[in-house]
DNA sequence: TCTGGGGTCCTAGGACCC
DNA sequence: TCTGGGGTCCTAGGACCC
């Protein structure tokens, strides 16, 4: 057996690429890629990471700083992103008879076997092929184990000598000790801010403290998932490669709203409408949901305003993947948990308890002819809505304004590029000179 | 005025049962 | 002196990830 060694490969700055992508003047600038409704910071360029912008900082919060530095600012276009993710993905695909895509902008790769090849030369390969085919910056990360692989990614990241392409599996013990050792401990993978607090008490503040951690003590204090974490920083691979994504075991739909929202009129349409998008998602994995679940609030970051939060799990009578069905839950679950007078900020759906198709269960009160109409129905309007865009067919109560909410609820997109890609009218131009 | 959305897994504690 | 013990299931909440 080979030893094993593991690629994270993972596009840099990934949003502000895409939009880099077609418009190449942005090259060199400072821009930054917004969450729905313009709301606050997802992805950021170098450039921007310098001026000390941190992740999901709220736009309105910078306006200054971006007038002072011409930050450039989209809102985001995932139609584009998902497309140049899935040509990204597809061209990795062929370095690999084994890969996990884990993310929108990174994968695995299992590289095993290919060690003849020199595993940073062939990390280098991807590199520029992914440049020259797709036109995106990427770096590599190779390790023993997938937390190693995403260790050595954040290596090439940082540190420029490596030219965006770090194999741990290659490098002497005590370079890659004194590189874990520079390596802050909440930079490894499953490691988050509560536990890098908690760590901090212990002494143990380095990737290189991490790996060294006894496991049993970890154990104890931090639970079975930082034990697996110490194991994998030790070249114990415990997490394994999954080529073919499980289905979801819950499929949430929810959106903050432009503008706060106080009528209950207001808030039925928005919830049609998100249980319409997660019915389709449903439907998609071939699954079926037994359980509804709906959630509304007001704004936490309105601390003097009335508070309310509200949800209910709404269980139905026969696991169905029907959105009609879906949607009466829903709205007979909004209207228990609605309170008036609340400014609500955001409302959502999750789907709960799913099933595959193939598994629905059987009872005395079936009506087969019924299910196989209204399987038929749903299966039609998916196919239109495929093909003529995604609001074309639609239930009356979903309204009729933009994404299918109410005016109110409608949501800020001011900055939004083009899709290039995916839209006949909207296709990038070239013009010779 | 303006602070995202969608997931997973684990753990603790309560209810219930024998 | 000494409240039984142990298993399962469910739910809520915490922590983490991108």
């Amino acid at each position: 057996m080979p030893e094993p060694a593991i690629a994270l490969i993972d596009c840099n700055n990934f949003y502000v690429s895409c939009e880099r992508l077609f418009q190449p003047w942005l090259e060199g600038r400072p821009v930054v890629v917004l969450s729905n409704n313009d709301g606050c910071v997802v992805a950021r360029s170098q450039e921007v990471r310098a001026l000390g912008v941190k992740m999901g900082a709220p736009w309105f919060q910078l306006k200054d700083l971006a007038r002072q530095h011409g930050i450039i600012a989209f809102s985001s276009n995932y139609t584009l992103y998902a497309d140049i993710s899935n040509r990204v993905m597809s061209v990795l695909a062929d370095f690999s008879p084994q890969q996990e895509i884990y993310s929108i902008d990174e994968c695995f790769l299992d590289l095993s076997g290919f060690k003849h090849l020199q595993y940073s030369d062939y990390g280098q390969h991807i590199r520029a092929t992914i440049k020259q085919w797709i036109g995106l910056p990427v770096c590599v990360g190779i390790g023993a184990s997938k937390t190693l692989a995403k260790l050595a990614n954040h290596v090439a990241k940082k540190r420029a000598e490596y030219a965006g392409v770090c194999d741990f599996t290659s490098l002497p013990m005590a370079v890659r000790e004194r590189l874990l050792a520079q390596i802050e401990v909440g930079a490894v993978w499953g490691v988050g801010a509560r536990t890098v607090a908690r760590l901090a008490t212990l002494g143990i503040v380095s990737a290189l403290d991490l790996q060294r951690a006894p496991p049993k003590a970890i154990r104890a204090q931090f639970g079975v998932m930082l034990e697996r974490t110490v194991a994998e920083l030790n070249g114990e691979a415990c997490l394994t490669l999954e080529m073919i994504a499980p289905p979801r075991q819950q499929i949430m739909v929810s959106r903050s709203f432009g503008a706060a929202v106080y009528a209950l009129e207001a808030l039925q349409p928005a919830v049609t409408a998100y249980v319409t998008r997660a019915a389709e998602k449903l439907r998609r994995q071939s699954s079926l949901a037994g359980s509804v679940q709906i959630f509304i609030r007001t704004s936490p970051f309105k601390p003097d305003a009335a508070q309310y939060q509200g949800s209910l799990t709404v269980p139905l009578v026969a696991p169905t993947d029907d959105t009609r069905q879906l949607v009466c839950a829903a709205q007979a679950g909004l209207q228990r948990i609605y309170r008036p007078g609340f400014a609500y900020q955001k409302v959502g759906v999750v789907l709960l308890e799913l099933i595959p198709e193939a598994q629905r269960p059987r009872t005395l009160f079936d009506d087969p002819a019924a299910q196989a109409r209204a399987s038929v129905l749903m299966r039609t309007l998916d196919s239109i809505n495929t093909k003529m865009g995604s609001h074309c067919v639609r239930l009356l109560g979903e309204g009729s304004v933009g994404e299918g909410r109410g005016e109110s609820g409608r949501m800020r997109r001011e900055r939004v590029s083009q899709r290039y890609t995916t839209h006949l009218d909207e296709i990038a131009i070239v013009r010779a000179q």
